[in-house]
DNA sequence: TCGCATTTTGCATACGCTTGCAAAAATGCT
DNA sequence: AGCATTTTTGCAAGCGTATGCAAAATGCGA
């Protein structure tokens, strides 16, 4: 526990030359000359110097951390996700400020504070929604913002997502071919884009077989929630013959459900699809059929847009959407000849 | 982008005081009158002011910021761990800046200098391994560093683990009670203490009733890796009966090769126990007996620890070493009469 | 060798805040 | 009311760095 700060002004003592040209050799865009150089890299080396970022942010109004706020890392996505972000940013000098949030938006409020308080050069956002009052914020204190995983009308919002509709709308198809007399979707939370739009396509690609669900409960993104949808659906003669859950996170919870308490075979009595491909889903012991959100892209999306708008003052909101494909496991019945 | 930063001197004006003034209403030690501080609150609110933190970190040395070092997140025991870190230092004012790093040392070494450079106040390892080189520079710059889930020999160094030996050697006496001929052990990475410790603790409960582990291999916290030594430990005629993994999430790996590769019944043909008791290992498609490292206690001390050697600076390092359970569930077998 | 264009360098200031110090205001006591 | 004490306030210095500006040093061609 010694303390002791070796500043820009020791190294500059000892390499005998003034602090900014210490500055300046620590300073990619700065001219020095190779003498000078040598003698300041000698120098804080052997003091072991290191810039302090956060006062050099004081000056540029740059600190290279980005804020995340997410709200919860049970469903298995966002961890995977995070680790990749938290990769990518880190090589590109940035870091990762991590922000819990409860789904409060009061809660949010709060933590958007916070951000600014940190001076964070960007927002990521995930599982997680925004009003727009708190854009607001955020933009006249000139940080930008970007949702991932989830969507919002606002135009000035910049968003990274799958193209959720159309991954709806490919499951509705797969599970019609399948030749599906029952089919149920026990749908994302329906106050989040992701959740709406995966149920409007899904319930889009029946309709274009002239065909209805017979039920759609919403499960909430939460395990129990799922599992109630689950009995609920499932507990009664007329029961479902195919489900498509909203994510792959509440597709465990129903499978569980329709093994273990309701002792029906998948895909024999029910095919199963989700929804993100997480590591899991391939994982024998669910073998889930789901829609792969390709994670890697998503994030390589997320960091290329928002440092572009961060570096270069590209300012022109954007909205990202990738497509996702369906990744066909033993969960659910595989229509003969199916090609994607 | 509005870029307006509001500054405490723009608060001043408004409010008609000096800078200072500001600056007390906003430090929770210090003195103003009444009329003051409601002179200034005012001012603040209407422009929407609030205290550059790192201004602030500047001058008082303290960022408010603990770097968190992981390796990885795919096994569900650190991303709860982080969700729990991240919310418990956030009500006390902290936030995690997050440092993914590969378990190579020259990678640690470029991250030490990364959380250096951002002037955190602590730091929080977990499932990575310091050298003591690193733990030195880290203590001359007077940064707390404390190991979460792993330990290490060097006395100057705080941790806070479960009490791996004591649970290795329950499982010992559990599968033992149960009745079993040939057990084995799936290890933890030998690299790590945790690894090291359950594993002897576990063969220790063997020796106490003069019997030997019928393998020993080493499946490095992996999934591969353990499925990997599974097939080696199983797909022969004298397999084992039972098998004790190091982690749950290599144990989830086990099963999935002893259920779907090899056709064998858990408990049936083998009793299979984990360690960490993440939420998966409570899901019945595991339903996994295993030992639970207490989370929430875990998380609770390294908060108190660090930030009492932030705040106070109560300087001594810890060894903190918490109970844990063994949960019994559905994957082994479970002795007549057995008590913890 | 000298003059000129180009680099390199140091000085000084600023970033937004905290805090020691001394002056000013408020308070308590006789 | 008058004085001693306490509290509140403003001033100014500093935290560690980047950067515009002008002065010094360098390079180049003739």
């Amino acid at each position: 526990m010694a303390g002791e700060k070796v500043t820009s002004m020791d190294v500059a003592r000892r390499a005998g030359v003034s602090q900014s040209a210490v500055s300046r050799v620590f300073t990619p865009g700065a001219s020095a000359s190779p003498k000078t150089v040598a003698k300041v890299r000698k120098a804080a080396d052997e003091l072991g110097y290191r810039p302090n970022v956060l006062a050099r942010g004081l000056i540029t109004g740059k600190t290279r951390m980005i804020g995340l706020v997410v709200a919860y890392l049970d469903n298995q996505f966002y961890p995977v996700a995070l680790e990749l972000l938290s990769k990518a940013l880190q090589e590109r000098g940035y870091h990762v400020l991590m922000f819990m949030a409860g789904n409060a938006t009061e809660d949010i409020s709060h933590i958007v504070d916070e951000l600014l308080d940190y001076q964070v050069d960007g927002i990521v956002t995930a599982s997680v929604a925004m009003t727009n009052d708190l854009t607001a914020r955020c933009d006249t204190a000139g940080i930008p913002v970007l949702m991932f995983n989830r969507g919002q009308d606002d135009p000035r919002l910049s968003e990274v997502t799958t193209d959720n509709f159309a991954g709806g709308r490919q499951v509705a198809r797969f599970l019609l071919a399948g030749g599906h007399a029952r089919i149920a979707h026990i749908a994302g939370w329906q106050g989040s884009s992701t959740g709406r739009d995966r149920a409007a396509g899904f319930l889009a690609g029946l309709a274009d077989a002239g065909r209805e669900a017979h039920a759609v409960v919403d499960g909430m993104y939460h395990r129990d929630a799922a599992m109630d949808a689950a009995r609920q659906l499932f507990d009664r003669p007329d029961r479902p013959d195919a489900v498509f859950v909203g994510n792959d996170h509440m597709a465990f919870a129903v499978m569980d459900v329709l093994r273990h308490e309701l002792g029906l075979s998948i895909p024999g009595d029910v095919s199963v699809v989700g929804y993100d491909d997480v590591p899991l889903a391939a994982w024998p012991a669910y073998d889930l059929t789901t829609v792969r959100q390709p994670v890697r892209r998503m994030v390589a999306e997320t960091v290329d847009r928002l440092l572009a708008r961060i570096e270069t003052g590209d300012t022109a909101p954007a909205k990202i959407r990738i497509p996702g494909t369906l990744m066909l496991r033993g969960s659910a019945r595989i229509p003969q000849g199916w090609t994607q």
